[in-house]
RNA sequence: GGUCCGUUCGUCUAGGGGUUAGGACGCUAGAUUUUCAUUCUAGUAACACGGGUUCGAUUCCCGUACGGACUACCA
């Protein structure tokens, strides 16, 4: 770092849908960022044309924005220290793999991949595995098993090759990971990666430790797959005279499927009715539709908060934080060191609890437009919005809604069996219809009137409560259901109620 | 196979040499709501195992087991 300024950056691979766990590593990034006042960088990782998936960097763009996760710098916004697309940056790389193999650090290597493959297959026969490294890397077709004037005469002939990494022997190296601590490694057990390849692109490696250096990042946050690359990005520093420039590094734990074992996967989705995706996402070769949190109806604050107690917590007893709370209680020091199963569930009680702090005016207009709308049912606004707030505590989606407050707006055409086989015996329908009278003559039909009027009736009568008010709710609602009696009726009006009673009547 | 990382209730986790090992989700029960749900209250349930170190280890060390990642001219 040349000076102290925090910068992160989220460097995805547009190779498709931005997987959560991709979306946490980006949020705990930007939390970071904004934590201590630094900035938050989108870079785009795009050096192999062979994966590129048209629309994958759209989707990531808009993941983030709908997350509310905002980027100061990158691919879609610009900045200072651009482009942030490394294919855009080709020209760059190649320099700095020529440094390091005129330091010695790198070397040509002239092998195929075929060539490879069939080594590969040779060891594995022998059930051993090849790597190119100190041991082998002197009997294979590279610039430091050939002379000086063979490997001209290739390059100069345009063989093809690749640039690779002269990983040290048997060097212990002393690593510092902000959550895992203290790390070694032997370079005796590291292999000579390829850092630049023979279509002219670097590889992850060397375009990684490049562009974080040129985009002066203080700190590298990614996912915990990385830590075995570490030394690698580690040693690139050095060789390449930037140790003191050399970003802080932060390797997040995975999250784990939620039950069985192994990493979260888009199966495990299909398979247990929950998204990994936080968009949906069509495959524009297969047109698979794969599921969204936000098409499934969750809010952005409650996906971003499950998310980011996933492998971290605030170490209180505070379970639900705004964005602007997690920027401000965020550390690397309370993310933990394992990976998290992670529990559909509790990411439908997040749900829940912003949906049941959000007003009832927000919910009835969520649900008009999306429950509504869509049914072609139009409504006061506000009847929506007293509905809504009546049953807001009982559902988790806005969706939900629906079977909560259909009988407002639809008159049931038919009822529940079992609630009418306990409800709508005996004299229930002579009870009804004497019901009805007493409705009939009542002028203010407000709630706290009518609960009234009917109770004193019931209790004249001495019967049970039980014996009207089942076989009433049962005509209002269909089912054994629903919010208040008596405030359902208000809503209703008394003609509606009246006419419900008699549908009833004859219908049972 | 090799290298590295990890391991507290079913799950997410707090804690940390001496605690009744705390919270949340889920589940169960009771209360309330003369419906259903909500809500409230209670209950359920954990330090992977074996050796050390120590007066004392769930906490520190070492092993084992288990889990995970990596081991491509992919990121």
């Amino acid at each position: 770092m040349s000076d102290n300024k925090v910068r992160v950056r989220f460097a995805p691979s547009p190779t498709g849908p931005l997987h959560m766990g991709g979306v946490r590593t980006a949020l705990f990034n930007y939390l970071f960022a904004r934590k201590h006042g630094g900035e938050f960088l989108l870079r785009i990782e795009d050096t192999d044309q062979t994966r590129y998936v048209p629309g994958a960097e759209d989707y990531i763009a808009e993941a983030l924005n709908w997350c509310g996760i905002t980027i100061d710098e990158g691919a879609t916004v610009g900045g200072e220290y651009g482009p942030y697309r490394q294919s855009e940056r080709k020209p760059l790389y190649r320099e700095y793999a020529e440094k390091l193999i005129a330091s010695g650090d790198a070397y040509y290597a002239f092998d195929t991949a075929e060539e490879l493959d069939a080594i590969r297959n040779e060891y594995e026969a022998e059930k051993k595995t090849f790597t190119y490294n100190p041991d082998t890397r002197d009997n294979l077709n590279n610039s430091l098993a050939l002379s000086a004037d063979e490997v001209q005469a290739k390059i100069e002939a345009g063989t093809p090759y690749v640039v690779r990494f002269k990983m040290p022997v048997n060097e212990e190296l002393h690593l510092d990971d902000e959550i895992r601590k203290h790390v070694i490694f032997n370079t005796s057990a590291l292999d000579d990666k390829v850092l630049f390849k023979s279509d002219g692109m670097p590889t992850y490696h060397l375009a990684n430790v490049v562009d974080d250096y040129l985009m002066k990042i203080s700190h590298v946050i990614r996912g915990e797959e990385w830590l075995p690359s570490m030394p690698l990005h580690v040693l690139l520093y050095k060789k390449l005279g930037w140790e003191a420039e050399m970003p802080k590094f932060a390797h997040l734990p995975l999250i784990l499927k939620p039950v069985g074992k192994g990493k979260l996967s888009k199966r495990d989705g299909d398979k247990l009715g929950f998204p990994v995706f936080p968009l949906l996402w069509t495959d524009p070769k297969t047109q698979d539709i794969s599921s969204g949190y936000r098409e499934d109806g969750y809010f952005p604050e409650a996906f971003v908060n499950m998310l980011a107690f996933l492998g971290w917590n605030p170490g209180t007893e505070q379970e639900i934080f705004s964005m602007e709370e997690l920027s401000e209680a965020f550390s690397l020091d309370r993310v933990g060191k394992s990976g998290s199963k992670f529990d559909p569930e509790k990411t439908k009680w997040f749900n829940r609890q912003y949906l049941v702090t959000k007003s009832d005016e927000e919910i009835g207009q969520l649900f008009s437009k999306e429950v509504l709308a869509e049914k072609g049912i139009e409504a006061d606004s506000d009847k929506v919005t007293r509905v809504c707030g009546m049953v807001k505590d009982r559902v988790d989606f806005i969706s939900e809604l629906w079977d909560q407050v259909n009988f407002f707006f639809e008159a049931p055409l038919e009822f529940d069996a079992k609630t009418a086989k306990k409800a709508w015996k005996g004299e229930a329908a002579e009870l009804m219809q004497e019901l009805k009278t007493i409705l009939s003559d009542i002028s203010d039909f407000s709630s706290a009137n009518t609960e009234i009027i009917v109770k004193e009736w019931i209790t004249a009568k001495e019967i049970g409560f039980g014996k009207v008010m089942n076989p009433f709710r049962l005509a209002m609602v269909g089912a054994g259901k629903g919010p208040h009696m008596f405030d359902i009726i208000e809503l209703l009006g008394k003609d509606e109620t009246l006419s419900r009673i008699d549908f009833a009547c004859e219908t049972l």
